[in-house]
DNA sequence: CAAAAATCGAACAAAACCGAACAAAAGTGC
DNA sequence: GCACTTTTGTTCGGTTTTGTTCGATTTTTG
């Protein structure tokens, strides 16, 4: 009966419920008033809840949070990786997110950041940081995409040129063994290229999956980037390639038991 | 300042019914009055709402309704005024929508339209048409802004310039008695004025409580709109106005008991 | 217009709740 | 099994919230 274990279950009750109470919790979980206290200190601090007197709530402007999450569930590699990246993201710069469920987990670790200016081609990802206050949301225009909201087409790309950014995080569809970035849409391959050519600094975040697929059309290399984050080691081959290229790659490994 | 659990229910109650009761409130959470009295005067000192004698009420200030409140406010009359209106669009031409709940409202109405090419710097007006397969979905770029998910600024502004459209849909904030539109934001009226010059045709929706507010910045004239969709009739000198503007009034009433 | 009723806010005591500190228990790695 | 870290339980002083009373103010009623 650890920590970890209460957490994710007093947020499905807080959802549920829209509040939590201090003696409710401790009663459900048969450990005292303190250690619920304790729990609570915690989800307050990550931003996931909010502390009343008694209690806990709903962050307010969380009504219908509840979809989306579940959207993350289950998907720790993902949340992980977007974790580690969003901890190597200092506050107070301007910051490209583009399209991809990556960079979605990375948008969502970024609700708690400050002073950031964030230009998107990502419809989630507005919607996700719209909870960040303190954080400037541009989005650039396009042609939405229905399948996964995102902006594509010239009109992104003349957009994004009008910018230049501190650092892009982006994600692609693919990345085969010679370190080259894939994608499946010729349109959002241009516009990809165009946020790597306006940004001073690239992360590209791609779990263990992208690596036994393939796609199409080649956006770039692992060169042009300057870290990438993923969830398993890379084949000994492509770890040398990148250390040539002088692109750092960080791993964000699971724990045992998961 | 403190925080507690009864605040965002109280909320709650308020948008739904419009209106709280010190002594309805207390007998809801099982509290003394007096406790009900200090909430109340918590959440009036944070703007949330307008304390009066008994109770309280949403604040009318206009500028402090928040959207979600102004969402659901004259709901019906806005979607009785939104069919109509999305009875008079036509299938496959381009079309504009911009921000505010009344156009929303007509996107709504429009999920069974064919062919049409839709342009909007209203992420909800985007999200709410994904539904409709048949129907290509342009989004404008700009700054997001929190409050009602529009899209503005110059950003905005210059990516509109580069579309032609047959016909926008458009809302304001304010109409006053010499026929002219209004609005609170002046970053927005700069946007309206780049639609209603792109389009051919323009369409006015506006419900009565319009008519009795006002605003800083002006928008256009009447006479600039080709058609008013609205609820209730119109005074008599703004009639007569409109029929010298060669502007086509439409009213769609309440039905009897309502 | 004035009296009656309801509502309000201030003050104070009681109750509930909070966090800190330290000890006990449960895991962890060797 | 043994040192070590992490988590939980217990106690206690301090803080926040709540209930109660009471005089002042507002609204309603006659």
């Amino acid at each position: 009966m650890s920590q970890t274990f209460r957490h994710p279950e007093i947020l499905e009750i807080a959802r549920t419920d829209g509040k939590v109470t201090v003696e409710g919790l401790a009663d459900h979980f048969g450990v005292t008033l303190q250690t619920i206290r304790r729990d609570l200190k915690d989800l307050a601090d990550a931003g996931k809840l909010e502390r009343v007197h008694g209690g806990a709530v709903l962050p307010s402007g969380t009504t219908n949070i509840g979809y989306e999450e579940r959207r993350w569930l289950n998907q720790e590699a993902k949340t992980r990786m977007a974790g580690v990246c969003a901890a190597r993201i200092p506050n107070n710069i301007s910051l490209f997110l583009n399209i991809g469920t990556s960079t979605e987990a990375v948008a969502q670790e970024l609700i708690q950041h400050k002073g950031l200016m964030l230009v998107t081609n990502n419809m989630n990802v507005a919607n996700i940081l719209v909870q960040n206050q303190d954080c400037q949301i541009i989005v650039t225009g396009g042609h939405l995409r229905r399948t996964d909201g995102g902006l594509i087409g010239t009109i992104a790309e003349n957009s994004i040129l009008q910018f230049k950014f501190d650092l892009a995080v982006i994600s692609c569809s693919a990345l085969d063994q010679d370190g080259d970035m894939l994608d499946f849409d010729v349109q959002e391959v241009s516009v990809s290229r165009a946020i790597i050519r306006q940004s001073r600094k690239v992360f590209l975040v791609a779990d263990h999956t992208k690596f036994s697929r393939s796609a199409p059309a080649k956006i770039a290399s692992l060169a042009d980037v300057d870290v990438l984050f993923t969830d398993r080691k890379l084949s000994p081959q492509l770890l040398a390639a990148c250390r040539g290229w002088n692109t750092e790659v960080v791993v964000a490994e699971s724990r045992e038991g998961i």
